[in-house]
DNA sequence: TTTT
DNA sequence: TTTT
């Protein structure tokens, strides 16, 4: 049944440039790495203390190529999606789950002037993958759409944690453009 | 500083009965394992499929304990919360991250008559803790509510996976009352 | 250009059932009254209370044939959709305002059995037609779609107050459906 | 019963400075005028449009002030909150009704630099006076907490139009300090 | 890794 | 009356 929300608003700052792959069908998919910045007080010193949590947001289609053009590392950005859940395996076969938001809106913010063009009055919006399939399918060929394992990092990657615990740990990147994604 | 945003709204049902645990100060935390489903054309078919997507929602406090009052397995619940991923460690020692939602206010849809009871009127909020703490911490005792790994499950337990790909692996449920979560 | 955000979400029971209106082009409008609870605490007497908002809700094309379906006075509702003012003239020419939610997503909750029959898994979302146009139009014949002021109620009609008072004074309901809406 | 969510979410601009005002007691209320834009398809002309809808959001106590001191015309705000028709008659007694956002919370958007201080890390979020009232109440004394109908404009103002059709018709301003709102 |  |  059509019972079900599953929503996700986030407005945050890239702390990077974001990913564009290409499936082999041409499809574009783009991961953003966004943090939510929050204030909470620190009851014992009395002080306040910014907490950042750190997402991971794809996109695919149109709205993946608008977000490669137009974001930087740096952006601020207005975010709408739902949650998704993928299975994937690392490199000694244990599997292991990564949550992300797939965007299907996104808002450049703020951000007036400072060299970086406009993004395009049709760009704002992906028709929703979930609920009406869009014409142009928003997921890339090579997806198996109908279950929360469209499974990237490939077999054989190095592991790729959800949230690496430093920079030396880099999100996915060396997918193969053949087996997209 | 304050800029950000980090929302999420769900409607949907829980797999399972609540899971309360309880902190040595007393205070209370509930998980529940809710789905959200959503249905799509499967254009090679052309027939309508329902995935389900599955979300470990967390909540602590007053609204921790009505949870696990008036919800069961199978209620139709609204939550709304934030994003939160935190960093455990697996029995093997590698580090592994799981994504949560962590509830501030919940709604039980439906359902009614059934047997159970109304929630209370002062139960469908919880005072925000991230932006202004309230006067009783929404936060247990024993959780360092200051960063992104409030340690549970505790290093030492089984390796509980962020969501079971079947009901034989059940979410996190051996906490050791004395460690809280 | 593309930014701004523009959202409503809902939760509440209709007032009243559906009404339902067919343009020319045999495009259906559909208006629900919903009403939102909240309780809060009187401090005078520290007693809890209900404030009720009621919302109207207007709603276009398949997502409108559906409400009429299979809504009823009492159903609960989730409802999403955006902000919109609109100017019309009371029977003395004074010009007035009214704000509606135009929904553009709908969820059935609760009321498992009762008799209603389930609502297709297709229906709970509207192509967005503000950004995207469907290629069913999703505003109706007669509708100017580009302004704030698509004319209903129609000049001559009695005045129809945003919120009624009481149920004695009932939402818009003459309607000339040559002159849709 | 504590069934019932209202929500609005909004990004726009401000199209006049706040106005801020106070009540008897010291609390202060604050409205502004916000523009949200978005784009659409003319399928006549093949060309993007933009359609601009403007709300009414009134905000209390803390959330006022800081409104009041950091934002500005055209300011980009993030607004969340609720919606609220109330009841209110013009000079020649007739009964209207305006509905306006009451934010919750507040978080300015880009503008960097700009001459405009930072907002403070304890502003961004009201103690949300719906569910569970704050210990320093949201609304100001001389509010009528309880019923939709906290009576601005008071009666003997000039008329006062929920949008007004232009710029020569101001939304209220000639409140009474004594009569507060 | 972002931002203020 | 905003903004891009």
């Amino acid at each position: 049944m059509s019972k079900g929300v599953n929503k996700v608003i986030l407005i945050g700052h890239l702390g990077a440039d974001p990913e564009v792959r290409y499936a082999a069908t041409g499809n574009a998919m783009t991961t953003l790495n966004v943090a939510t910045n929050e204030n909470w007080l620190d009851k014992q010193t009395n002080q306040w203390q910014t907490r950042t949590e750190w997402h991971r947001v794809v996109m695919f289609a149109r709205l993946a190529e608008v977000a490669g053009q137009y974001l930087r590392k740096g952006s601020q950005v207005y975010i709408e999606g739902r949650l998704q859940t993928r299975k994937w395996q690392d490199q000694s076969g244990t599997e292991r789950y990564t949550t992300e938001i797939v965007a299907n809106e996104m808002q450049m913010l703020g951000g007036r002037g400072e060299g970086a063009p406009n993004m395009p009055p049709d760009a704002a919006q992906q028709g929703n993958q979930s609920y009406a399939a869009p014409a142009v399918s928003a997921a890339p060929a090579g997806y198996s759409s109908g279950g929360n394992n469209y499974n990237y990092p490939p077999s054989g990657a190095p592991a790729a944690p959800a949230r690496p615990a430093t920079a030396s740990s880099p999100p996915p990147s060396d997918f193969d453009d053949d087996i997209p994604f």
